[in-house]
DNA sequence: GTCAAGCCTTTGTCCAGGACATAATCTATG
DNA sequence: CATAGATTATGTCCTGGACAAAGGCTTGAC
């Protein structure tokens, strides 16, 4: 469609009248992804040369005062970016020592992933670098639920996300957050077709489902999914959505329940009947 | 394409002219799925109804004489089957600490997967069930992997699958094999496209790039992966290619290692120079 | 009867050009 | 300066055509 609408790419072809991408035009298009990725619009990039888009890739965001990376990330960072996983390990294992798991989620996971994504995005962190760090926060978290035992039979919570979605640390944040309360969760893993969803919810018996959605999840989709799995699963069992992409959803679906915040996923299981506040 | 060719599905239209599908339609799509993915084709079955395609489906397999599934599984399968999910980790926890790592993953782990494998194409585990058993499993894997030294140095390798690939267990199973060995280990995850690879292993500085390939992995896809990475990796680093897919290479590739057994794999490590014969 | 080589059928994936809903931006008005 | 409406930008769908690659079948040799 590109290559219809701007011009570029402009691929060879081979033997077959198949395109065929030159190298230069693939690194071309991964400078115009970061750079989209960052808000910039194909159609204004699209003609600029390859020089101009990496200096507007290289150049910092507009510094979001929201939060900058708190201080002592920045020794996380660097483990990272130097590769000793040792040393990423430690960090990670210390900090859930310190904290606590509760803590640790909401103090060092949850910003962690920011700092991550905005590196990302300012392409301050490779692709590699995020895989490296996911799998070694994913250990970590699932080293630490797995030692936790569900001493609450109710609300039984089964934990998934929609096909799409592959992105399973905020499943693991919740899941965390849920089993430091001794919810009795059901990990499902990511991306689960809504039928087979409802089928595990009536096996299981779930009380709830809790669907998670990162901000990448295109906005349609989250509320298309959320209402087929609401008219697809039986009224009696809740359905809680969360993530930074529940957020698309701008007015209140009926029997969906909003999660904008992991304080609230907690809030809701202990406000469950038969949950004893603590 | 089927639409056109084969009249089905004959999905109704919306108010744009979009394409709606009927539920019947897609259960019948699913059953489709399940019996291509055993070896049907299309054409043979788009047909017949419903009904014969949901015996046909439930029909037994002729019976792969290859390995019936060892009686002490059947407990394993059951609890699966009865959700409790508590059981399914005893079960596996226990099994680990009878059988130590390294004979876990050969005899538990890996006819486990068969046996997983085989209900999922018979129709007798569900797609939340599979999903389930794998999340269960990574945990202990995982969780195994995490408590042991890397006490080798070299060769350092790099495990990771690409593009496409989601299948996350044999990548585990690797990395549990050689960390018992105390290789040392770097994953990447899963889906990692090649140059990332690449760039991965050299500021890694490691010795070795490890690639999965589940036997639904394209066969056409593993030896262009595999020819790419091999021709833009430096020479200096050794790839090893595993997994049930990678037997889809016939002939022997230039500077790729086949690794078709797990058995091998050991091998290949300790054979390092360097490394210490245990 | 068994096996291999070659032919035919089946099937997936590409191509081109057209259309239009929706999101993003701009413009005019209060 | 805010807001509603108009306009532009962009993604995704549609149709119909083509053909490579894989699979299955037939024929002939031993």
């Amino acid at each position: 469609m590109w290559e219809r609408r701007y011009g570029f790419p402009q691929p060879a072809r081979d033997q077959f009248g198949e395109r065929v991408y030159l190298p230069q035009d693939i690194e071309k298009l991964r400078l115009l992804k970061r750079l989209m990725d960052r808000g910039h619009r194909p159609g204004k990039l699209m003609g600029l040369d390859v020089e101009t888009l990496a200096r507007l890739a290289a150049a910092p965001l507009p510094a979001t005062d929201a939060e900058a990376p708190a201080a002592n990330f920045h020794e996380f960072l660097r483990r990272l970016k130097d590769h000793d996983m040792q040393g990423v390990r430690n960090y990670l294992a210390q900090a859930l020592m310190q904290q606590g798991l509760r803590t640790f989620v909401h103090e060092t996971v949850a910003p962690l992933n920011a700092a991550i994504g905005q590196g990302w995005e300012s392409g301050t962190i490779e692709v590699f670098e995020e895989h490296l760090y996911t799998e070694q926060m994913q250990r970590i978290l699932r080293g630490a639920i797995m030692n936790l035992p569900a001493y609450h039979p109710v609300p039984k919570i089964l934990l998934t996300t929609l096909p799409g979605e592959q992105h399973e640390l905020g499943l693991l944040m919740a899941e965390a957050v849920l089993a430091v309360e001794g919810a009795h969760c059901v990990s499902l893993g990511v991306e689960m077709p809504v039928p087979d969803i409802v089928q595990a919810a009536l096996r299981h018996g779930a009380h709830v489902v809790g669907l998670s959605f990162s901000i990448a999840f295109p906005a349609a989709a989250v509320a298309e999914g959320l209402h087929n799995l609401r008219t697809t699963l039986p009224p009696s069992i809740a359905l809680w959505a969360g993530g930074r992409g529940s957020g698309h959803v701008k007015r209140p679906m009926a029997g969906v329940q909003l999660v904008p915040e992991l304080f609230t996923l907690v809030e809701l299981f202990k406000a469950w009947p038969g949950t004893p506040a603590k």
